[in-house]
Parts: structure tokens; C-alpha cells; sequence
DNA sequence: CGGGGTTGGG
């Protein structure tokens, strides 16, 4: 027999200090009614232990046990706690033979919400009755708890033969099982046999679509739904504003917080997490400050997105100022908010603020540096030229080093021209990681940097051997309803003439005002002017001629990259800020640069 | 007793 619950001292799940009015039964209370042995459990979930206390020292029901295993599987379930109460139901007899479905289903779901898929399965089969709710909860111990590929086939034809597929609830927990594997064809077979006039099943075809990384499937699901009549909640409406911040779309994006002005009217903070998230994606921090401000319900994740936005933007000032209201208002940090400002020290070059941050974070936040945390501060050494000092905290963090970590480092040695330590670091990723581009290319950069041009063409052609290809530069810009996309050299746009002439006459007058091409990043070609002409027709120089040519003078363009922005490119768009009166937002696969009045929000530090 | 969403960016 499993150990009963500990008896009611302090203990370390249970040291805070008890909020006025838990329940909490006194000495000389009289015991509780039925009524109120089931109501206590439930008041009381923000503590399932202490509540489970209050149950097990009074007389419970299977309706009490039933609402206090949900209360447990709501908030980061134990599954020590679980197995306990599970133990004092089955002491009191009531998971016997009889009609238990309720709390054994409870029970289910408890196990369920741990990811203790085999547990879950035992009660299942222990089970005398069954209905959709059962089916349902031992659906969602499948996925997540990764026996999905033997047990949800199975569990998905039990549920056809009982004739269930139909509900709604286990349509979209099916759903959700088959997506969270990228088993789209299976998804659209539930879909299809399921009651589709459910909106949670639209939702979770929705989010099955966004798992597999099919966003324009996401987008056309929606405007199915919304072809059936079918309105949206606040989860859909979370969910596309993610795609259309993801994808930089924010015409769309526009158009669907209007579209949910109009079908929401009670707030949810998850949505307005995921609007104030979309717009900082699409480059409109100011907009971003608006929905946080207009929020009146702020959370942690609230302040994390917009701690995270200002630090993309290059404000880490007022993101800090943020981290200060936000513990005014009495929300407590976790660990993404102080990764988040973590990082946008990181992107400033604020190594002093970030290292005393990162000094501090146990000591004044509570918070132990995860590996995430030292991967931050690592690379924020290094990429301030702290090589040195980088390597020693790799050495000494007590977590092991990842590629991508290593990848980072590498990247700083480029940028500061440390060919020594590049080249070991270089030499172990090609063990490691012998397909990855990014490491070839890094390596042949710090070459080129240190002019050793011939050396830069040994990497390529090493490159070239090994059948590896690095993924093709592009930009794009959103113009109306429509993207236009960018390669490198790239004429197949159909006003393409217009637009490379455009961009002749804008680096002539760039040049006139002072610029000078940076040939450091063209690693293509040997000779110099070869050089030269291998930068002037960069994608993101191609994007911005044609958003000049395409929109009002004056009009703020933004502008999209799908990898980091070239040095060149960089120093150029400072000019075309500075000769065109534009601002420009240009946003890499890292973060976001202002451009405006000849001078980037980065001050050229990225 | 039940289903779907948001922050950390690779």
C-alpha cells in the first residue's frame, strides 16, 4: 500500500504563507456537511495538497475525491500526490467493482494531465463503463505521453467501433493526438467523420495545421469556418494572430484583430498575448505598446512578450523599466522573464547590466539559471569579444555545451576576426555537425575577414564537395495584399527593370552621401570588383528599391529576411534611411533593426 | 468527469 498523505506540518510544497480564508477546518469547527465536504475541495484549488488534507481529515465522497483530482491535474500536476489519493479511493472502496465511471475517470484524467500514459491505461482497462468523457481523457494521456504511434491508432478504432467518434470533444482530442505527431492525413480522417459544426473542433483543426507547419492550410481552415457560420473564439483568434505574426503578415494580421473586434467581447489574456506578440513580429512596436497598455488583463506573459518585444526593437532601457513595473504590480518573474531580459541586454551589447542580471537572478529573483540563461549570457560575451571569457563559462556552467551554442561562439569569432579559437571550435562542429552550412560558412567568413581569400575558397569548395548548400538569402516586402519576394541577383519580378534601375540611382546617391561598399561580405569571389557587384544586388537592397519605388515617399517600410542581415546591406539601409527621409524596419532571422535618419536602433551592434 | 490558444526562437 502506497505511503498516506504527509501529515499537515509546513513542507516544502506547502511552506508559502496560507492565503486569508483557505479552507482550513479548526479544532472546534463542526465537521462539515456533505454539501460543504464536496465544496471545500473545490474553493481550495489554487493548494490541491492542502485541500487534500482537508479531504482526507474529514469524511470525503467520490463526488469530493472526484472535483479534487481535477483541481490536482490543473495545476502542475504531482504524480506522487495522484497515486496517494488514488491509494485512500481505493481504501474506501471507491474504485470497486460497481458504476464508478465518474471518479474513475477523474482519476484518469489525473494521470492523464502527469503524462503517465500507463497508469492511465491500467485504470482504463479496470474500467466496468465507459463513456465519451473516458475515451476522451485517456485520449489526451496518449499524446505528449509518447506511446502515440502504438496506442493512438488503437484507441482511435476502439472509439470507432463504440461509435464515438462522432462527439465533439473526442473529435478534437483526436485532433490534437494525431497532430502533435505530423500525422496530418489522420487528422483530416477525424475531422472529416466528426461532427464539424463543433467551433472547438475547428479550432483544434486549426492548431493541428499550425503543429505541422501548414499555415496557409491554418489560414484557408479559418475561412472555412467562418464560410459555416461558425464563430470564432479567442482561441482561434490567438492562434492566427501567431501564424500572421510568424509570417510577418500584417495586412492579414490587421485584418483579423479587426475581425475579432467585432466577435470578442470578453477579454482573454492569452489572446491579447498573442495579438500584442503579432504585431511586435510584423515590426510595429508602437502598436505592440498599444494592446499592452489597453490590457487591463496583464499577466506574466504579458510582461514576457513585451519585455521580449522591446528587446527584438532595441529598447532593452524600457524593457527593464518594465521588469521593475512588473514587480511592482506584485507579478512574480519566472524564468522566460528574466531570459527575455536577459537577452535584450544581449542585443544591446549591455554585457555589465546582463551579467549583473544574470549574478543576481538566484539570489534576488529566486530563479536558477537554466541552460537557456547561460546560453545567453555566453553569447553575449562572446559576441562583445569576450571570447575568452565565453569559453571559460562554457567550461565551468553545469550543463553541456549544444551545437547551436557552439555555432554562436563560432559566429563571435568571426565577428571579431579570432581565427585560433574559430578554427578549433570550427573543427569539432564539422565532427559533430559535419552537414550543418552554417558552420562552413561562418569558418570560410572569418577567412574572408582576415583577407585570407585563398583559405575562404577552400572552405567553399570543401563545401561544394561534400554536397552541402547552404539555405538561399531572400526578402520580402508586403505591399497591400501582396508579398513580393526577393533571391539574390533574383530578376523575376515583373517590374524587375524598374526596380534595378531604381536601385542604381539610390547607390548612386547613397555613395554621393558617403557610402562605401563593404567587400569583408562578399565571400563569393576573389577578385575585388567581382566583389563589389556581388553585393549590390543583395535581396534585402532589392527589396527596399522596389518598397521605394512601390509606396508613397515618406511612408515607413518594412522589410523581411529570412537569415541576418549583411554588414553591407546594414551600412547601405543606414544610407537609404538617410537619402530617402525613410524609416525602414528591417527585420532578420534574430531580431529587429530601425532605420531612420542615417542610424540603426542597434548603433550597428548585432 | 471531457476537447482547442499566447511568451522563450532553431
Amino acid at each position: 500500500m502506497p505511503p498516506i498523505l504527509p501529515p499537515p506540518t509546513p513542507c516544502a510544497a506547502d511552506s508559502t504563507p496560507r492565503p486569508a480564508g483557505d479552507a482550513v477546518p479548526h479544532r472546534n469547527q463542526k465537521p462539515p456537511t456533505h454539501r460543504q465536504r464536496c465544496r471545500i475541495t473545490t474553493s481550495s484549488s489554487s493548494s490541491p495538497l492542502s485541500a487534500a488534507r482537508v479531504l482526507i481529515a474529514n469524511d470525503p465522497t467520490p463526488r469530493a475525491f472526484s472535483a479534487l483530482f481535477k483541481a490536482a491535474s490543473s495545476s502542475s500536476p504531482s504524480p506522487s500526490l495522484g497515486s496517494q489519493l488514488h491509494a485512500q479511493a481505493v481504501v474506501r472502496g471507491f474504485l470497486g467493482d460497481g458504476d464508478n465511471t465518474i471518479l474513475s475517470t477523474a482519476v484518469l484524467n489525473f494521470y492523464a494531465s502527469c503524462r503517465e500514459p500507463d497508469l492511465a491505461r491500467r485504470v482504463f482497462d479496470r474500467m466496468a463503463r465507459r463513456n465519451a468523457v473516458t475515451w476522451n481523457a485517456l485520449i489526451k494521456g496518449n499524446h505528449g505521453g509518447g506511446c502515440v504511434q502504438e496506442l493512438g491508432g488503437a484507441v482511435h478504432a476502439q472509439v470507432v467501433k463504440s461509435g464515438l467518434d462522432k462527439d465533439p470533444f473526442v473529435g478534437a482530442s483526436l485532433v490534437s493526438m494525431y497532430a502533435a505527431t505530423g500525422a496530418l492525413e489522420d487528422v483530416k480522417v477525424v475531422f472529416d467523420d466528426v461532427d464539424t459544426l463543433d467551433p472547438v473542433v475547428w479550432s483544434s483543426m486549426i492548431s493541428a495545421y499550425i503543429n505541422c507547419k501548414e499555415e496557409e492550410a491554418a489560414l484557408l481552415t479559418f475561412y472555412k469556418m467562418l464560410c459555416q457560420d461558425i464563430k470564432p473564439r479567442q482561441f482561434v483568434y490567438s492562434s492566427l494572430f501567431a501564424i500572421c505574426g510568424s509570417m510577418s503578415m500584417l495586412e492579414m494580421g490587421r485584418q483579423v484583430h479587426a475581425h475579432s473586434l467585432k466577435n470578442i467581447t470578453d477579454k482573454d489574456a492569452a489572446m491579447t498575448n498573442a495579438l500584442l506578440t503579432m504585431y511586435s513580429d510584423c515590426g510595429c512596436i508602437d502598436d505592440a505598446w498599444r494592446v499592452f497598455e489597453s490590457n487591463d488583463i496583464v499577466d506574466v506573459i504579458s510582461y514576457n512578450s513585451m519585455i521580449l518585444a522591446l528587446g527584438q526593437h532595441a529598447q532593452p532601457k524600457e524593457a527593464a523599466e518594465l521588469f521593475r513595473q512588473m514587480k511592482f504590480s506584485g507579478l512574480i518573474p519566472d524564468e522566460v522573464t528574466l531570459l527575455n531580459l536577459l537577452s535584450a541586454f544581449n542585443h544591446a551589447g549591455l554585457v555589465h547590466e546582463g551579467l549583473h542580471l544574470f549574478d543576481s537572478m538566484l539570489d534576488i529573483e529566486g530563479i536558477k539559471p537554466t541552460y537557456q540563461h547561460y546560453a545567453c549570457v555566453i553569447d553575449m560575451l562572446a559576441r562583445s569579444g569576450e571570447i575568452e571569457e565565453s569559453m571559460k563559462t562554457i567550461k565551468e556552467m553545469p550543463f553541456e555545451a549544444e551545437t547551436s551554442l557552439w555555432r554562436i561562439v563560432l559566429g563571435a569569432c568571426s565577428k571579431h576576426g579570432d581565427i585560433e579559437t574559430g578554427m578549433k571550435i570550427a573543427e569539432m562542429l564539422f565532427e559533430m555537425e559535419p552537414y550543418e552550412p552554417t558552420n562552413y560558412i561562418l569558418l570560410g567568413n572569418i577567412c574572408a575577414r582576415l583577407g585570407r581569400w585563398v583559405e575562404a575558397e577552400k572552405v567553399r569548395s570543401l563545401m561544394e564537395k561534400r554536397g552541402i548548400d547552404g539555405d538561399d538569402a531572400f526578402s520580402w516586402i508586403e505591399m497591400g495584399q501582396t508579398t513580393h519576394k526577393f533571391g539574390v541577383d533574383d530578376r523575376s519580378h515583373p517590374i524587375s527593370e524598374e526596380i534595378y534601375r531604381n536601385l542604381d540611382r539610390l547607390i548612386g546617391s547613397i555613395k554621393a552621401a558617403g557610402y562605401v561598399p563593404d567587400t569583408n561580405f562578399a565571400t563569393h569571389s576573389t577578385e575585388k570588383d567581382r566583389r563589389e557587384e556581388s553585393l549590390r544586388y543583395h535581396c534585402e537592397k532589392l527589396a527596399f528599391a522596389f518598397g521605394d519605388l512601390a509606396s508613397p515617399s515618406g511612408d515607413t517600410l518594412r522589410i523581411m529576411k529570412n537569415l541576418r542581415v549583411c554588414g553591407d546591406c546594414h551600412s547601405a539601409y543606414k544610407y537609404f534611411s538617410l537619402v530617402t527621409g525613410r524609416k525602414i524596419v528591417l527585420r532578420d532571422n534574430h531580431r529587429f533593426h530601425h532605420f531612420y535618419n542615417g542610424a540603426c536602433s542597434c548603433g550597428d551592434y548585432w
